[in-house]
This record gives structure tokens, sequence and C-alpha cells, in this order.
DNA sequence: GTGAAAGCGCTAACAA
DNA sequence: TTGTTAGCGCTTTCAC
């Protein structure tokens, strides 16, 4: 725990000299310098970040708040973030909401006393609205991720999931189903809106009408999917594919099917969003339109670090990362 | 970005009587507590950790590194720890080692530098040991978490992967396979030795001689799971069961199978350790000992706290946890 | 090329 | 019950 005024008197100079060598700021004569060095490994002194941060008010800190942690797509994205982060010198904090808004409320509050430069937000769902004012008022760069949020301009990172729902269904239509369930996500979620248009649009455009018994709101977890598809298999008859709200959602539906003995994707075909990590290696039978997750998280750091530093340009920026269509069945991959 | 005299201000009152009213400390009238909170409302104050930090040396800010953060087994490690952090009040940092020494001691560098109350830390190996002398060189508290490093003393939570290699052995065995190859995972790491241990110990114990043919070291990632199996397969005979080093290379293991167009379990039998998270549903072809990963994290973090605030025995704990062999394929869950 | 003084936002210790 | 003083470890500013 040694400080500067240590290694100050240590090397028979002053504080300001030995902040001088750490920074690489100012003028040192070379002699001077090296006596400090020495005297810092001596001590063994690690200058303290909060100390600095407390009068440079900027703390190198970015924070980044997923909705859920156990799912692939944001521990990728995690990874993106990260990686950007250190290359730029900053330091990255975690948090998870777990999809609620009340977490999400609390992660908010303790950042608005974390003094952290920035914020990557991905949002529980369209009342996060205010939590992102919160951040605005109190002058805390953010860019949002993965779902923008009507009533707030920002800086975002987003996915075409318009375009994703599409791909899947045209799939799916062309393979012959005309009866395809939507289980179609949170409502108050844009990408689950998007996704749910995507579907309806599809189906217009290939003159398939709109069956609303088709369609069930689940959230974003495992369970709802599982349970959804356990409700459609109650009936007296059901649909031939299922798109799924993304890829815990699949899990749980692809869990219900495997119980009552339907083999996959012969007798029931089942598509989705985001991919599983290492382990959709494994699925060859789902198809699954993916999402560059590591992008959103280096893309996100980029903005953000743009955005704290002024460089790049005044208005807002809002970059839409395209999905990769994935066939595990047919191995075959197409970008978009 | 109102500060505690911004608030003394408004509410005509000394700095010292708003840190008192935040902190619930000392004694204040209650109209007057009244006025300040009223203040503190109106400037949207939030108080300044780090600021607190400087004079209390005290942070409220524990660290979490793992070594592998698209692992299921930390992520839901790391739920553990953050639930069990944000409990009693305390901040969770995450960082990511990638399993590689040099990212390890960059992360050590820079914990050095901002002043965490305590490090929950899951060694990339025994080369660890550096970093964890470093560590307790300046006084931070620390739990090792997962595997052990040969040389120090601590705090640990930590699975019995000896007990968890016998019971996969025992299962194989059982079941008539005498001819099972054994991807180790890196010597260098606690994890792997016991496990290739607990192997040899079945083999022993089974009167089934070792056939170090059918032992290859491998990392703890998928690649390398592939490599090693493709390799296995290269050859002209090839054994009928695999103990893989993790979930991740028995991913590999299943990818290389699947490309040779092997069925699994018929042709191959696959045997890991911990859990794939939500996907493990979906394997019913994977026999795995599974390791309490939420508990890893919650349990790192009560060592920690114990340790920090003086509660608890002043000796080193270690906390094993006991695995649990989970049969996919009968769907039969047993504890040990 | 180097140092002294002041202050970042907060709280411990003492005084009133 | 409240306020004053000093100082946490560092950097900014200005002087030498």
């Amino acid at each position: 725990m040694a400080t500067i005024v240590d290694v100050a008197r240590k090397a028979q100079v002053s504080p300001m000299t030995v902040s001088r060598v750490i920074n690489g700021t100012g003028t040192v004569k070379e002699e001077t310098r090296k006596r400090v060095i020495e005297a810092m490994e001596e001590l063994h002194y690690y200058p303290d970040y909060n100390a600095r941060g407390l009068v440079k008010k900027k703390t190198n800190l970015l924070y980044l708040l997923m909705t859920d942690i156990t799912n692939p797509f944001f521990t990728t994205l995690a990874r993106g973030a990260e990686d950007q982060a250190n290359r730029h010198g900053y330091r990255l904090l975690f948090g998870n909401s777990d999809e609620s808004l009340d977490k999400e409320k609390e992660y908010v509050e303790m950042l608005l006393s974390t003094k952290v430069d920035g914020v990557l937000f991905a949002p529980s769902g369209d009342d996060s609205l205010k939590h992102l004012q919160t951040l605005r008022k109190h002058n805390i760069p953010f860019v949002i991720l993965d779902r923008y949020v009507p009533g707030i301009e920002s800086d975002q990172v987003l996915g075409d999931n318009l375009l994703g729902a599409r791909l899947l269904m045209e799939h799916l239509i062309q393979q012959g189903h005309r009866s395809i369930a939507c289980l179609c996500g949170p409502q108050h979620i844009s990408t689950a809106r998007d996704r749910l248009k995507g579907y309806r649009e599809s189906l217009l455009l290939n003159g398939i009408p709109y069956d609303s018994a088709l369609v069930m709101e689940t959230d974003y977890k495992l369970e709802s999917g599982r349970f959804a598809m356990e409700t459609l298999l109650s009936r007296e008859s059901y649909p031939s594919a299922i798109l799924a709200a993304n890829n815990l959602v699949a899990i749980g539906v692809i869990q219900a099917l495997q119980r009552r003995g339907f083999s996959i994707p012969e007798q029931m075909r089942v598509v989705t969003f985001d991919d599983l990590g290492p382990l959709s290696i494994l699925h060859p039978f789902l198809t699954i339109v993916s999402q560059p997750a590591y992008d959103f998280g280096s893309m996100g750091v980029q903005l953000l670090l743009d955005r704290i530093h002024g460089t790049g340009p005044k208005e807002w920026r809002t970059i839409v990362l395209p999905p990769q269509f994935i066939d595990h069945q047919s191995s075959e991959k197409r970008g978009y």
C-alpha cells in the first residue's frame, strides 16, 4: 500500500515528479526518472485509480449491463466489449439485470454512485426509458445494445430482427410449411415486436392467413418456451413448425417436444434467433438466424468511446448488424 | 453531479450532517434529516463511492476472475457470486483470463490499482502461484475457486474431481467398457490432474491395464477436444468410450464423431464434467458429473466476506462441493 | 526540470 | 445535535 508520497521520499523527489513519471507527462530528467522507477519497483507501488479518478473526473471504467448472463449471446457480446475496452485502456464492469426492470433500476442507481465513464446498456424493455433518461440527465454517455427503446435517441447497436424473422419464415415456407406457430417473446421488447412483425409480413407476402391461435407471447426464458409448446401440443391439431422467440425459448420448445416423443426436425421444425455459443455445433436440427454477438460488444464500445472522447460525429449513430442465416442441418452459411 | 457540499448548502447544514444522514451514523434531528433528504432529492444527489472509498479504505467491490466466460460453468458461478455479493451490499466486478497466464497477470496488476476489497480467483493453472502471492503480499484477501494451486494456502471452494472421474469411470466400466480413452486436460491444472488420477485409479481397481496410447493431454477448449478425437479416430483401432476433460472438450469430441458419422452413444460413449447450462437438456447422449456451479460462486463470496470482516475462523477453510452424477440418458440424478 | 499549494468528494476525530 | 479541521492519494496550476 505504498503511496506516491512514499515513492517520492524514497527517490528524493517531490510527489509531483513521481506523478509525471507515472503518467509520462511533463519533462523529467532521465536520471531522476530512473531513480523514481527504481523506487516504485522496490516499494511495489501501484497507483490508486480511484484517487486519480477523483481529481481527473475520469475513471477509465465502462459498464456493461446485460439482461441475461447465461445466454450465450450476451457472454459472447461481453467478450467483444471486454476485448475492445481493454484495447483502449478501459476496464469493463459487468452487471446482469436478469430481464427485470427492478433489478435494472438498482443497477442504474449503483451506477450513478460508481462514476463510470460510460455505459453499454441492454434494456430490459420499453420501460427502461426512465432509466436511460436518468443516465442522460446525469450526463453519463451510453450506448443502447440489442433492443431499442421508443422515446429516446442515442447511439445504438441493433440487429435486424424484422429481416431475421423473414429469413426464417421464408425458409420454412419454401419447405412447404403453412401452419407455423410464433412464440413471439415479450411485446414490450423491441426485438420481440420486430420478430412478430416479420412473422406477420411473411405470412401476408405468401398468402397464408394469420391465425391468432398460433401466436403465443412468451418471455425470453427456457421455461416459457417449454410451457408454450406444451400448451400447443395439448390441442387437437398443431402446427408443423415453430418460430421461437429466441435461443433459450427454442430449447424449451425442443425439450417439450422430446418429452412428447417428437422427432425433430421430422415431426416438427424449430427455427430461432441467436446462436447457442460453442454448443450450436451439436444441433443439426436447429435452423438459426444468428447475430454477430461479438461485434455487438466491440462496436458498442467503439461508439461509446467515440462519444466519450468527442471523436466521431455529433449526431446519434445507429449501427444495424446484419443477421446470418445458418441452417445447421445443411451446414450452409450465408451472410446478408 | 451534485456533491455533498451542494446538498449541505441547500439544506443549510454542514456537509458532515449530510454525511451522517446518508450513512445513518451519529445523531441527526428528525427535522434536519428531512431537510437534508429533500435537498438530496431535489439535486438528484448520489454519493461518490470512490471518494468514500478513498477515506474509508473500503470500496465494497469484489472481483471475480474467471478463466472462461463462455463456459456455462463460469456464467452460473458468476450468478451465484453476484447474488451473494449484492445480498451483502457488495458490488461484483468480473474479468476473464481466457485460460491465459499472461492475461491473468494483466488482470492482477489492474486489480492492485483498483482497490477492491477481495478477489474470487479461478487460477489459470499452477503457475498462477506468483499472482496469488502478489495479492497476498498486498494484503488483498482472496478465495481460490475450482482449481487449487500447490504452494499457497488460502480459503478455497473446490470440487471433488477425483471422485467425479471415478463415478464416470465406474459407470462406463459397469456398462462393459474396457477400452476407455482419457482426454485428460492440461496437467498444470489441478482439476485435470485429479481427473486423470481418478481415471487411473478406476482402471487399477477394475484390473484394466493402463494404456498410455489412450491418454491424450488436451486443453480445456473445444478445438482441442475435436483434434484429439480426430487423432484417435485416425488410428487402426479405437476405444469404445471417451472420458473428456471438460464440457467444452466433450463437445469437440462429439463434433469430431459426428463428422465421421458415428452415432452416439451407440458407437461411442462420451462422458465428462460440468453441465452445459440450459442446454444440457438437449443432450441425452451425454453422461455428466456436474458440479454445483452456482454454489461455487455464492460460497466463495461467503468465505471471502468472512475473511474480510474477520467473522469466521482464523484458519484457512477449504470447502469441497460434491459432484452430482447425471445420466442424461436415463434422466436419473443422484447426489454424492 | 522540479516543487509547493490547493483541491477532487468524502468521512474520522474531535470540539462546541 | 451539529460543525470544524484535517486528510485519504492523486493531479492541476503556477511558480521557480
